[in-house]
DNA sequence: ATGACCTTACTTAACGTTTGTTAAGGTGGC
DNA sequence: GCCACCTTAACAAACGTTAAGTAAGGTCAT
């Protein structure tokens, strides 16, 4: 084999790991995948991550990096806060249900985190990662009702749309009717309709 | 001993090791627990426990069952389908509210079915236990508002209390501003509040 | 260009522990 | 004597982790 058929076949096992490993910690958690378990699925033996980890936690840990870096700033980023408010919320509604819908892993694992996260790792996530955006939601959220108190308003606005996703695998069984397909702008519009004429009519 | 000194002092073994178990599956998740170690919790031998129950699945799902009955059902005896559905809303939210808050268990193994459910499990849970009463809470909400879809409005209802206890361990982390404690109340009117001036308004 | 040397990335084997589960037997009330 | 209820001991498998060795590739003085 004279040179690489595939020009950037450089996969870099180190982020293959993390990228397999990554929707098997969302879809069974922690002590659900044991590490032979992902090195079946990379494709290596047991002991060679821990040429890559130190141990489990970590791996663990890193994987959590990998997954929340970026994304979850660009929620800051994706809000225009010259505009107002109102165009601000659906902004931010279709952008965080996008994020939510495409990214299976991002919202499994942090809802797994809510419930496992013990004490300092959750201080370290929320202050690392959470508040920025948090505080950018409240800022608009301020600015659209001054009935609520905007820190709740914004928690309001995450656990709406999150929990659509949640209830997912259950809906189907809920109703008899025949449900369209978990179409992300059917939540989209559902929750931004349902916040604003929340918010915009007893301003 | 001539006879007990406290008077009910039989506590049924089987329904002792259920009441020991539940908060640990809630906590560590299934797979996060181990039958030793619910043993230790009960004070008995790990083989103790296969003389209740066949193997740990099933342990666990009788641990489901005692956990969700009665009080799932309840909420749609808490609503009076006479009174008009503003009241049912505020009936609603404030039963549902304490049940969330007052039963750990109950909240934390509801959101881990979610996540880890497998679909048979899912689908028997939901017909079983949860679609009387998200009918109960669409009817009502049908009758609340003629825009929305009273499914989707269901869903939201829930899941706007949930996530407020769900994000609770985060919280004062989230915004430095001192909160006071995890108040039923206030949790409870935030979401009565959101909920009635965004369907009041347009119905 | 060669050999010595180092690093990187893996391998197979094994360690001690914990896992779910079973077998075999004992004890106390009916 | 029987049955509900528990014990201790043990099983094989899976667990996280470590040890020891090897093959490939780069570096560098010679």
């Amino acid at each position: 084999m004279p040179h690489s058929a595939t020009p950037t076949k450089r996969p870099n096992a180190y982020s293959n790991i993390l990228q397999k490993a990554t929707p098997m910690f969302a879809a069974q958690g922690y002590s659900g995948v044991s590490m032979r378990d992902i090195s079946k699925k990379v494709g290596t033996s047991a002991a060679a991550l821990y040429h890559h980890f130190p141990n489990k936690q970590r791996l663990y840990l890193a994987v959590m990096e990998h997954v929340f870096a970026d994304k979850v700033e660009n929620i800051v980023n994706s809000l225009d806060r010259t505009s107002p408010p109102q165009n601000q919320l659906t902004q931010f509604v279709s952008h965080f249900v996008a994020l939510m819908g495409n990214d299976l892993s991002l919202r499994t694992l942090l809802q797994r985190e809510l419930l496992d996260g013990d004490e300092a790792r959750l201080k370290l996530l929320t202050e690392r990662l959470f508040v920025g955006p948090f505080e950018a939601i409240a800022s608009f959220a301020k600015n659209l009702s001054s009935k609520s108190d905007p820190y709740m308003l914004a928690i309001s606005m995450v656990g709406l749309i999150i929990f659509h996703f949640e209830t997912a695998p259950i809906r189907e069984y809920l109703s008899d009717s025949d449900r369209p397909e978990n179409d992300f702008e059917l939540i989209s519009n559902h929750v931004t309709q349902l916040l604003s004429s929340a918010l915009g009519a007893n301003q």
